[in-house]
DNA sequence: CTCAGTGTTCAGTG
DNA sequence: TCACTGAACACTGA
């Protein structure tokens, strides 16, 4: 469940659930793919008996700050994602790691395809793969003149632009595609060719719908019910929005697009 | 059995 | 160097 969203609802929960707190163990299982650059054993020795400070997020990335350097860093890749729960015979499946807090809380990260990644750095903020990353629109979303600066210079699809997590750290594909439903955009349009005005609307758009989806702590069932997520799931040939308007899907930036003809152009 | 998939990376091309 | 595209990655669930 991982975009922007998800990965901020994550962040807080873990605040809450270990700011302040020790580490008193940390339990791992062997996977030398989702450990990136770590072993589990290193992993663990850095965290156990660690204070955590505060918990830090950039686009989809997340870390812990701890009173000792280096500090844990997860992507939670296509499946991954964090639970939070007291008792150990909770522990969810396809979990990668577990921490257990003072308090007795536990936290831990599945991930079932295994495309999330767990590592270890010194300064997460300014190593990679943070340091690539662009800006992310919850912390800081640039006017409207620096985005179409940086639009004039792409000449792909702005659906696949707005994928590029060097430019837009954090915007995933549900999200895209909402940005260019609301803006009434078409997706497939050169980045470059977007009028001024549609790079406003598209801002807006993108900021509304990331500080929408956190308020509500990214439970999709609280979005608005206008939103196209709720209708864009599975290639259906006949699936409409709430007004009637068609819904087609596209693959554009290598992603399953889903549009509406009638309102983006 | 087949295929899509809330993501990223890398090789190849222009 | 840069922008862009498409394949590869891994594996579940429909």
């Amino acid at each position: 469940m991982p975009e922007l969203p998800e990965v901020e609802d994550a962040r807080r929960r873990a605040e809450r659930a270990l700011a302040g707190r020790r580490i008193l163990e940390v339990a791992t299982v062997p996977d030398p793919i989702v450990y990136e650059g770590v072993s589990p054993r290193r992993f663990a020795a850095a965290l156990r008996h660690r204070r955590v400070e505060r918990v830090g997020r950039k686009g989809k990335h997340l870390w812990l700050e701890l009173d000792r350097r280096p500090w844990p860093l997860f992507h939670f890749g296509m499946t991954g994602s964090l639970q939070i729960y007291r008792d150990e015979s909770e522990r969810p499946r396809f979990w990668k790691v577990e921490l257990l807090a003072e308090g007795g809380g536990r936290v831990a990260m599945p991930d079932a395809r295994r495309f999330g990644r767990i590592r270890l750095r010194h300064d997460p903020a300014t190593e990679a793969p943070l340091r690539d990353l662009g800006f992310d629109p919850l912390i800081a979303l640039p006017a409207a003149e620096v985005l179409l600066r940086e639009l004039a210079r792409r000449t792909a699809p702005i659906k696949a632009v707005l994928l590029d997590q060097g430019l837009f750290a954090g915007v995933g594909n549900w999200i895209a595609d909402e940005v260019l439903f609301q803006a009434g955009i078409r997706p497939h349009r050169p980045a470059h060719r977007l009028t001024p005005a549609e790079v406003s609307r598209l801002r807006a758009r993108l900021r509304g719908i990331v500080r929408r989806a956190v308020a509500v702590d990214a439970d999709s069932d609280r979005f608005p019910r206008g939103w196209l997520f709720h209708r864009r799931w599975g290639r259906d040939a006949d699936a409409r929005t709430g007004r009637g308007d068609k819904i087609v899907h596209a693959t554009i930036g290598g992603r399953t697009t889903a549009w509406v003809p009638a309102r983006q152009r």
